[in-house]
DNA sequence: GTTATATATTCCGATATTCTAATAAGTTAA
DNA sequence: TTAACTTATTAGAATATCGGAATATATAAC
């Protein structure tokens, strides 16, 4: 729950939600354009994303493109949270 | 989702939905003797529950009782995460 | 009115989070 | 190997949050 109460992780979140179950997967310079934020600190929410087992990532060429872990969960949470 | 993201208010929350839906709300002091932490942190708390629209409550005598806004929102959320 | 009870607010030190800037480390292509 | 590109880590300052103590406010009983 703490790993998610930050707007922009919840932005990361989000924006990885939107991306086709196993394909597209955001890498960080693509979520550094999305969101306007320094390298760096988008690399320090997701190394807390990470550590919470909220996104999982993979090496593509030079880049390393994140995924969430538990699509469904974090659909749920969303969801909830729309109304 | 900030509002839930601290132990202190999960607990409260948790102990608020114990109730039945317009039934025995708790007052700080019963929240006080469940939780072990002083008044004024509680009431710190439930402030910011409040501020939130997390929770409500009623003037009961002198005491003050409170009751979660949407119990169904919560209880969804905490099935949610017990997995 | 006064007193006792219940809750809220304020202030403050301690701790935790967040951000920026600089630098480091890993990867690929030439 | 070097150079270019991508991501990670570190350090430090700024900010936010937390919890305790004291004080203030509100309500009810007397």
């Amino acid at each position: 729950m703490k790993a998610l109460s930050h707007p922009t992780r919840l932005v990361i979140v989000a924006e990885l939600l939107k991306n086709k179950a196993g394909k597209n997967n955001k890498c960080v310079n693509d979520i550094k354009e999305i969101l306007k934020v320094s390298q760096s600190n988008i690399s320090q929410h997701l190394s807390i994303l990470k550590a919470n087992d909220i996104v999982g990532w993979s090496q593509q060429g030079r880049k390393k493109c994140y995924f969430l872990r538990n699509r469904r969960l974090i659909k749920k949470m969303i969801k909830l949270f729309e109304k």
